[in-house]
DNA sequence: ATAAACCTTGGAGTTTAATCCAAGGTCAAG
DNA sequence: CTTGACCTTGGATTAAACTCCAAGGTTTAT
């Protein structure tokens, strides 16, 4: 049994963070001291290991949260089920992937266009770019052919 | 010169999205009429178009705050300072796209490893991998090759 | 002259995942 | 029997970028 700082501790988590997931449903103590003091046990503290893996891959607290209850009832649900959340969840992950590799093609782009020098930038081609189009990058700063064919 | 709605819908955001950016410090109208509209110049106009351009690379509308504030006095800025900011962002774009791939590479295990099938979670190797280990992802249901060597 | 479509303001709500605070109660050591 | 470390609660705050609302004023067309 662990008060909430130990176990907080051996999770590398805070115990704030416990009580938050006390308070949305996620993690509950299996039992309080008369005190008042949470008590949890070696399997609230799988829970929470659960919990922090499911985290690991990307599940935000609410998919968690399914997660969780078809864990605990785990004969009423099917294979397909659990492996729809991941299936969903990595489609999410390749979407976002696939739209910052539209933002770092067009950073890279942006940044081999600027010579990035001391000199003033008024004509700095990343500023230009932004004023009137990012499909336009070239500098114009007399002398740099950054970003020129 | 623009009313409100007018730009917004021109813009493709909504007016409440140009009211924001007003009191955030992004985008103020150059008038107002005399019952006080905003009325927005194609200067401002071209003000927007730069922090929508902006936001498609992926800066925040803080960073956003302080590029505007270079674009409007480019003379006392260096290129050296506006390529930073760039390639700064970029190393915050390709952090994240790191650790999104951690993700989808754990779950891609994770779906492999699972059958998917109509049968009962009892087994699913899914939910026994965030039960104990995300290194060990193997399909248990009988009869089920999923996952294994 | 009245309805529809637009505009104004201030303020509240949304989402996610905590984090922090104040005021007070509990426990073990010395 | 008093420190100090720990715990309790409820509620406020954070960041980001909107989004929505209510109550009312303005414009424009019919
Ligand atoms: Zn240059
Ligand atoms: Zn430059
Ligand atoms: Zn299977
Ligand atoms: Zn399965």
């Amino acid at each position: 049994m662990y008060r909430i700082g130990e176990l907080a501790g051996m999770c590398e988590v805070k115990a704030d963070t416990l009580r938050f997931y006390e308070k949305h449903g996620l993690l509950a103590p299996s039992m309080r001291t008369d005190s008042g003091y949470r008590m949890y046990t070696e399997q609230d503290a799988n829970r929470l290991r659960f919990i922090l893996r499911a985290k690991e891959v990307g599940f935000t607290l609410s998919e968690i949260t399914e997660l969780l209850s078809i864990e605990l009832n785990k004969s009423e649900w099917a294979c397909a089920d659990v492996k729809g959340m991941v299936d969903d969840k990595l489609a999410q992950v390749e979407e976002r992937i696939a739209q910052l590799n539209v933002f770092k093609t067009t950073l890279q782009a942006l940044s081999r266009a600027c010579c990035g020098g001391p000199e003033s930038a008024e004509h700095c081609s990343i500023l230009e770019a932004l004023e009137s189009s990012l499909t336009e990058v070239r500098c114009e700063e007399p002398g740099c052919e950054h970003g020129k064919q």
